[in-house]
RNA sequence: GGCCGAGUGGCGAAACUGGCAGACGCACGGGACUUAAAAUCCCGGGGAGAGUGAUCUCCGUGCGGGUUCAAGCCCCGCCUCGGCCA
């Protein structure tokens, strides 16, 4: 009894507990379908879209959170104001590390992949995001896969065509005549030369240990990016998607989008647009060079340039052909096909020895600037098509096969890396180019900016913007060049060996023989989905071959129309399924179509889209193709499908304090440590700031640093998700993710600072309920007193930020404001509940869970999720009178208050009216007011 | 090396179009309540100096210049850090 006593003597009070009242509305709004989302939008439609997460093992990190809080947010915000609101969420799921993860463990992928998603689902869930679960997906499920072969078949049944500008179906494909009178098959092998899904043999990049081709992207600085493994070059035949012919819309339609600058320019970079000239190079035979090339250029004149240049000439691709006359040799790529032809028998050697070497390099290798260069001679010369000189040919890495017309014109005095190459084998280095504006560095023999043209025939003298266009247009005339246009973009590799991707639905003709024909067609679309088979060994093999080829002949041979075909192996990459779920999410059950069309159009384009900038080239710009293809083709009515973007920012770990200790024992100045010391962590009360660094408290001599790392688990300052939901609550968790500073910024988690929002989430709390009570119930405090002037304009206020804050995504300063809202009524024993209302209405898209329970207490009808945004009163935003500054030459000297609306006149005068500023002017002549309605007066004096 | 971004109190930050620098929060200090502590509520915090005092003066947004009546914000030149690309 005591005992009792004594437990009674702390009241059990019902203060805020996140644990009671997050679960019970997070169940309420699924078992009343809150944010169920209609087929077709209202008057107004928002979609509101993150980027799907790929469901590691890991679970959520804190990371995940703060784009979705944000869209959170927003989506909320926008429901309560009328809006239907379209915000879904599901899952990434195909890719390597579930791949990796069931091979070390032996488990099938899909099985890992299911307990994942389970995961990250209760995570989300647990963090009360207003998701219509009812619209989740995940890009491994049968029915999503079936379309994205299906979107696969549309880009096989697609051509571009340059003279549109778009993709269309392969029925109207123009066959050539001659290609016609080869028959079927030559006419079939044109129109898959032609599919913007298309095979090519292709030096791809293998990577043994991951046992995979990966992307050019995928491999960073000759090891893969995922493991870090080396990758070796190999000729395979790949699928490829022609993104190429799409990089011109790519570039010009990413203009009119509301996307970060900076995203626009990466992507615009990575296209790599460059505007130059075509020019050809007479091969010099042998003998009688000087007539042939005389003969050749007569010819040209006549002939015109031709669309492919024959073998009797070198085309070169070049952004500066206003420096032709600094040309001091020629350089083409190993793998160019001419390579043979123009080696002579004493090079030959060298130069098979020389390219063998070159398949052994990726392409970062080869055209590093910090590597040197190599090449080889190959024995030839080209003739100068201006001026008639021999040049030498090399065959050289750092000339890419791939780009421009896989041959350059070296001009050793006006290029990077020309200038290297020629400066390491003892090139001639021939200046045609001098500054405009003689500048400090002058004896630099490299100069690589426009100026104007020395020692360049008839175009000396002739600045570089005026030069470009005008050789080119002469080379143009005389047969001899042509203006082209070049982009970094390569055709996008498609394929890859690996278990864990979509089938292709493609089928490879077998002959009498067993072997493929080369003859392909697609599955047909009513036979989709293709199903990866069932597999007991998933692993990728030791050679390119993949997973798929140990199907047994029930999954990999099929019979159609009397022929038997083998299925295609290769496997989609993750890429895939994240280049089309937005379109999915609207119609998610559709099984008829990948889209219902009129669904596509009410919806779409995305209204806001949030998520990492480590996507903002290869997804993004992989969706806008598939994208614009499927708009081309007639299936989407917009031709960009992101309209508003917004890259959340890096949440690093805790701040963390460093020092270093010598061998000897004993601490070493942070800027003097070496290898030799050994970093320590210091706890924060241990170190002071002094000046501009920190030091030890106890030993001021000595610098340490301070820094906040990325959250990772080697150095396990990882945060996670459920331990703060855990501590303080999900809506802690989200409030405090919300205020740590602005969305796009990289900010250090803080601990504390979760503890500091959860403070005022329990202020909130106390503003409404009452904390002496044993049940949940309302405050006496909170009454029926209609509100003073006074508190109207605080809450109007506040509501008036709030509202203009969150469209532009400044949670921290909504936040913020609400926070000095709840500091102006906690000190008041009356507090209005038609003040208290609106402001539960408001905090409710931020801390979802406290606003339904205050809501509650406030004995309004759940959901104050769908409750109707406060309209703000403008008539209490002004202020009848206004304390403005009073500046002398600009220092501030006083304060005077007149009316809001007081005109210049009136606030000179309150100015000067003012004891002290009257006392300062006295004596002094006045030059200048300056006076700015009110915001501040200043006098300029003499 | 190139491109992009950022440097503001002890810390995270705010400052709308060039107009009172430091809102809000953390941490810290003080007070009220309490036998005491926790919790809560209230108050105070950029720096230096002067004054018994309400106050006053000077300095202050990475560094050096500039434009302007007025610069955290615009311009020129640097430094440091971060991200991406190479």
């Amino acid at each position: 009894m005591p005992a009792a006593r004594n437990t009674a003597k702390i009241p059990t009070m019902p203060r805020y507990q996140p644990a009671r009242i997050e679960p019970k509305w997070q169940a309420w709004w699924e078992t009343h379908g809150t944010f169920a989302t209609p087929r077709l939008p209202g008057a107004k439609k928002a979609y509101i879209l993150d980027m799907f997460p790929y469901p590691s093992g890991d679970g959520l990190h804190v990371g995940h959170p703060e784009g979705y809080t944000a869209t959170d947010i927003v989506a909320r915000f926008e429901r309560m104001r009328g809006t239907s609101v379209m915000h879904p969420m599901g899952f990434d799921a195909f890719g390597l590390p579930a791949e990796e993860y069931a091979i070390r463990t032996g488990t099938p992928p899909r099985e890992s992949t299911q307990r994942n998603i389970d995961t990250f689902r209760r995570q989300l869930q647990m963090l009360g995001f207003s998701y219509d679960w009812k619209r989740e997906l995940a890009t491994t499920d049968p029915e999503y896969v079936r379309w994205t072969q299906w979107i696969f078949l549309v880009l096989f049944d697609t051509w571009f065509d340059p003279a549109q500008n778009k993709g269309r179906p392969l029925a109207e494909l123009p066959i050539p005549p001659e290609v016609n009178r080869q028959g079927a098959i030559a006419v079939e092998g044109y129109r898959d030369a032609h599919r913007l899904a298309y095979q090519a043999e292709a030096p791809v990049n293998w990577c043994p240990a991951l046992g995979t081709v990966l992307a050019n992207e995928e491999v960073i600085g000759g090891v893969s990016e995922r493991g870090g493994h080396p990758v070796v070059r190999l000729p395979l035949r790949q699928w490829m998607l022609r993104i190429t012919a799409y990089a011109d819309r790519l570039e010009r339609e990413l203009e009119g989008l509301a996307w970060p600058a900076s995203i626009k320019k990466l992507q615009c970079d990575w296209i790599g647009k460059s505007s130059g000239a075509e020019v050809d190079f007479f091969v010099a035979p042998a003998t009688a060079a000087e007539q042939g090339f005389a003969d050749w250029k007569t010819g040209r004149k006549n002939s015109g340039f031709p669309t492919t240049p024959g073998t009797d000439v070198l085309r070169v691709y070049t952004t500066r052909p206003d420096t032709l006359y600094g040309v001091t040799y020629l350089v083409v790529a190993p793998e160019h096909p001419l390579v043979d032809a123009l080696t002579t028998a004493t090079q030959r050697e060298a130069v098979g020895a020389y390219r063998e070497a070159a398949t052994r390099k990726s392409d970062l290798d080869r055209t590093d600037l910090a590597k040197g260069k190599t090449g080889v001679f190959t024995g030839s010369h080209c003739i100068h098509p201006l001026t008639g000189q021999p040049i030498a040919v090399w065959v050289a890495d750092y000339v890419l096969a791939t780009y421009g017309t896989g041959a350059i014109m070296a001009v050793p005095a006006h290029d990077d890396r020309d200038f290297e190459f020629a400066t390491t084998f003892g090139l001639e280095i021939l200046t045609v180019v001098e500054p405009l504006k003689p500048d400090r560095s002058s004896g630099e023999k490299l100069f690589t900016g426009d100026g104007r043209a020395i020692a360049s025939g008839p175009y000396t003298g002739l600045e570089t913007r005026v030069f470009i266009p005008q050789v080119a247009g002469d080379l143009a005339a005389a047969g001899l060049g042509r203006p082209a246009v070049n982009y970094k973009l390569r055709d996008w590799l498609f394929s890859r060996q690996r278990f864990w991707g979509e089938p292709f639905p493609i089928l490879h003709e077998l002959g009498p023989d067993g072997l493929p024909t080369g003859a392909i067609r697609g599955v047909p679309e009513a036979e989709l989905p293709v199903r990866l088979p069932e597999l007991t060994d998933f692993r990728p093999g030791t050679t390119p071959d993949p997973p798929l080829s140990r199907a047994g002949d029930d999954w990999l041979i099929v019979e159609r129309d009397g022929k038997r075909y083998r299925r295609e192996t290769n496997t989609m990459p993750q890429w895939a399924g994240s280049c089309w779920y937005y379109l999915r999410f609207l119609d998610p059950t559709n099984r008829s179509r990948f889209i219902d069309p009129e669904v596509e159009r009410q919806w779409m384009p995305v209204d806001l889209y949030v998520g990492g900038a480590e996507h903002a080239v290869l997804h993004l710009l992989y969706s806008r193709f598939w994208h614009k293809v499927l708009f081309d083709r007639g299936h989407v009515s917009q031709p960009e499908p992101f309209g508003r973007l917004i890259n959340q920012g890096m949440i690093l770990g805790e701040m963390e304090f460093t020092g270093y200790r010598s061998p000897k024992g004993g601490w070493v100045s942070a800027q003097d440590a070496t290898e030799a010391e050994t970093p320590a962590r210091i706890a924060a009360d241990q170190v002071e700031k002094q000046g501009e660094h920190f030091v030890l408290r106890d030993w001021p001599k000595i610098r340490v640093e301070s820094r906040a790392y990325k959250m990772s688990k080697s150095r396990g300052n990882v945060v996670n998700p459920d331990a703060v939901v855990k501590e303080f609550g999900a809506d802690s968790l989200r409030l405090y993710e919300m205020f740590m500073g602005p969305l796009e910024a990289t900010k250090p988690w803080s601990t504390a600072g979760v503890g500091g929002v959860r403070g005022f989430l329990d202020r909130c709390w106390r503003l409404v309920a009452d904390e002496r009570s044993e049940e949940p119930a309302l405050s006496p405090q909170v009454v029926d007193d209609p509100p003073t002037e006074e508190q109207l304009r605080e809450l109007h206020r506040m509501l008036d930020k709030v509202t203009s804050d969150i469209p532009a995504l400044s949670f921290n300063t909504a936040i913020a404001r609400m926070m000095e809202f709840v500091n102006f009524f906690t000190p008041l024993s009356r507090r209005p509940r038609t003040v208290l209302e609106p402001f539960v209405t408001v905090l409710a898209p931020f801390a979802p869970h406290l606003a339904e329970e205050l809501w509650e207490l406030l004995g309004r009808p759940a959901p104050v999720s769908l409750a109707l945004w406060p309209t703000v009163d403008t008539r209490w935003l002004k202020d009848d009178t206004v304390e403005i500054p009073v500046q002398i030459q600009g220092k501030l000297r006083g304060r005077v208050t007149v009316p809001a609306d007081a005109d210049v006149e009136t606030m000179k005068a309150a100015a000067v009216a003012d004891e002290k500023i009257a006392e300062l002017l006295a004596g002094k002549e006045i030059v200048k007011v300056v006076a700015v309605p009110g915001r501040l007066v200043n006098f300029v004096v003499r």
